[in-house]
DNA sequence: CGCAGTATTGCACGGTGTTGCAACAGCGGG
DNA sequence: CCCGCTGTTGCAACACCGTGCAATACTGCG
């Protein structure tokens, strides 16, 4: 049966480290774990990369139809404090979370196809340390996005 | 006085050629000049640097009371396209506007006390064409817009 | 000057997020 | 095991922005 080989993301119903300690994490803080939240982090945890806030909401509401808006925006902020989701703006403004940032990273995102990519720090590298040795300002990676044509749109 | 250094592009005050010739623009392109869009050339024309979209409503109702928000915003689409304005998001997502985008530069905006930069294309140079030449993205940069922290909040 | 054609307007409605507030419910203590 | 403190929820209302659609009014033309 499968053997060991688990290791193999497979099936997986994808909990890992993380999102277990949630509870422990926000107890520690003094804030607490209710339903609505548990509700959020088993989406989160079913999700990977970037998703806008609508669309949390209605996963949400696909386990418990009874989800409002609202709250789930409000534990979204509560979880990006913990580091758990980064959100920016994309292109029109809406919002997108970044499931789990694994590193600080801007996006990279066409206007013409709409598709996004991640822009590790190291690329950006010249722009946040040129900005902080001429103004002091200190750039916020995760919140960076970038606008643009994509190679395969600039061709057509 | 100043002699021919007029090239010198400066002196004007608040209603410089590009306003003016708004009307022949929009004509030659088969646009149409009307009472509302005048309203919103006042206004921009009384403006400077970054507004806000509902600001720039807000103040086209100072002078017709009868404005409609749709009908400004898509004025203010229009106008992008002439290239006598351009938009980018601010740090919540909403749109800011900037008038007469003299070149192409970014934003910079301080998360903390929410005051705003521009950021020259110099400086971003590095980062366009690693872009360019890393992937064949080409950066749009008047929708560029950095957050972080600026050099006094920092301090703080 | 009046007409026809089409760009625009106004309006109503939809989507995404935010906020104030009263009622509720975790969580620790007695 | 019940109590109370305080963090949370749900609701309702609001703000910002976009869009579909029918009515309107610029514009060029005859």
């Amino acid at each position: 049966m499968t053997a060991r080989a688990a290791s193999e993301r497979a099936p997986q119903p994808a909990e890992p480290a993380p999102w277990a300690s949630v509870r422990e994490r926000l107890r520690a803080r003094g804030l607490r774990w209710t339903p609505q939240r548990r509700v959020l982090i088993d989406v989160l945890a079913a999700s990977t990369g970037h998703v806008t806030g609508s669309e949390l909401v209605d996963r949400c509401r696909a386990v418990d139809p009874a989800t409002v808006p609202s709250t789930v925006y409000r534990a979204l902020d509560v979880l990006e404090e913990l580091g758990l989701v980064s959100h920016s703006h994309g292109h029109d403004g809406r919002e997108e979370f970044h499931i789990l940032p694994d590193a600080a990273h801007g996006h990279l995102h066409c206007t013409r196809c709409r598709r996004t990519w991640e822009l590790p720090a190291g690329e950006a590298a010249e722009l946040t340390i040129g900005l902080h040795d001429a103004r002091g300002f200190s750039v916020d990676l995760s919140h960076l996005s970038v606008g643009g044509l994509c190679a395969d749109c600039r061709g057509a």
